[in-house]
DNA sequence: GCCTATATCAAACGACTGTTTGAGGCACCG
DNA sequence: CGGTGCCTCAAACAGTCGTTTGATATAGGC
């Protein structure tokens, strides 16, 4: 919070409250008056240096977004060299801590998760630039770990299906809570968690894998 | 949307617009004014009829539940008889179906859906008493594929993972509809998602099953 | 000192929200 | 006919929202 002095305190101070209380409750549910409380600022600051909430909103996303990047890379998942089978489970692993840490780390994960889940239209190029190259890397993890068997639609359904896996932690989290108590309470649950999703994966895509190959 | 002919017409027409306004923006972005416009009464009947907006969205989301209840019962899945993996397919399908179904069918899961992403706690009762003993079904299910072996905490978490993916199609439609605009465009298109998330899900369950099983 | 640009503030604006009001319409009953 | 209860309506209410305004303070150049 306190990593980045520029010569421009109170802009910076908007953004960082803007991030947190956007995360936290969506672009229509959050308040220009809240975030201005946060940052202990007067309302018409937003106005002043940023044209308007929206802008505001368009700025915080991608500010977010480049400090995920540039702090956090998903350098590991992204690297060809290493087994399939381990990129799926950094994947799985890195999505599902974001999606749950509450602090700086996780902000822009529950950001994407926010806007994917009630679409403003704001970061429709984040979509085309960051979303699309991931997918794709998604898209020949899987297809390396199912053979060449089964069709593109399929192979995009059990991408969507292992997202699904994690996003549902954070979307239904009041559901999960109520239902098993114990999964998510702890950093230890949590990894219990991760590792569990990439195990139920790992172990349906392989096993259809085969399954495809007998048909063959 | 013309079945219901009670000796009060614009009391029924007010539940049926509220149930289609909430279950497609939720409670609080939902407007009481938009109801009745929709439903062709004055602002002021909502009041009238029901003591405020808080209360009509309890009275439609027990009226809808109801209705699904009535109309359609979860009756296979409930079914004991039939054997664990054909009753999981049932349960992800009708899932699934009302999920993205648009009409009179879907309203009551996506009325679920909106309010598990956003609680207002008007439903903790629904919760206890309809979901409860259907994730307690869930469970026997699970564990009748995997084995004896798993931890009940790990069972749960499959559960929530089945659960995931099916929600996914809904919490995150549009990505899914820009990443892979073809997987549920169509019913066919949908009939097979559901049909890969049962596959996966099943292959996943059983695999683990065997796996487990060489450890003990 | 004077001027200008930048920054901050309380206050108000107009649009929207859920809710209330009070006047009226209408059918029914004595 | 007069009255009673149920219903509907336009209008207004109080609150919140994002945004704008105009005044005020401050710092730097000449």
């Amino acid at each position: 919070m306190t990593e980045i002095d520029d010569q421009d305190p109170t802009r910076q101070r908007i953004l960082q409250a803007a991030l947190a209380i956007f995360a936290e409750r969506g672009f229509k549910a959050a308040t220009v008056r809240d975030i201005c409380a946060q940052a202990g600022v007067n309302v018409a600051s937003v106005n002043y240096y940023f044209r308007s909430k929206e802008a505001l909103y368009r700025e915080a996303l991608t500010h977010a977004f480049q400090e995920a990047e540039r702090k956090y890379p998903q350098v590991a998942f992204a690297d060809t060299g290493l087994p399939p089978a381990e990129r799926l489970r950094l994947f799985i692993r890195t999505l599902l801590l974001r999606l749950l840490d509450d602090g700086q780390l996780g902000i822009h994960a529950r950001l994407m998760a926010k806007e994917i889940a009630d679409p403003t239209g704001a970061l429709d190029f984040i979509i085309d630039t960051v979303m699309q190259p991931r997918f794709q890397m998604l898209r020949d993890i899987v297809r390396q770990l199912t053979g060449p068997h089964w069709a593109q639609a399929d192979i995009d359904r059990f991408i969507h299906n292992i997202i699904g896996q994690c996003l549902v932690y954070r979307h239904s989290r009041s559901m999960v809570e109520r239902m098993s108590p114990d999964i998510i309470a702890s950093p230890t649950a949590i990894d219990r968690t991760a590792d569990m999703i990439h195990q139920f994966s790992l172990a349906a895509l392989m096993r259809l894998g085969e399954s495809a190959e007998d048909r063959s």
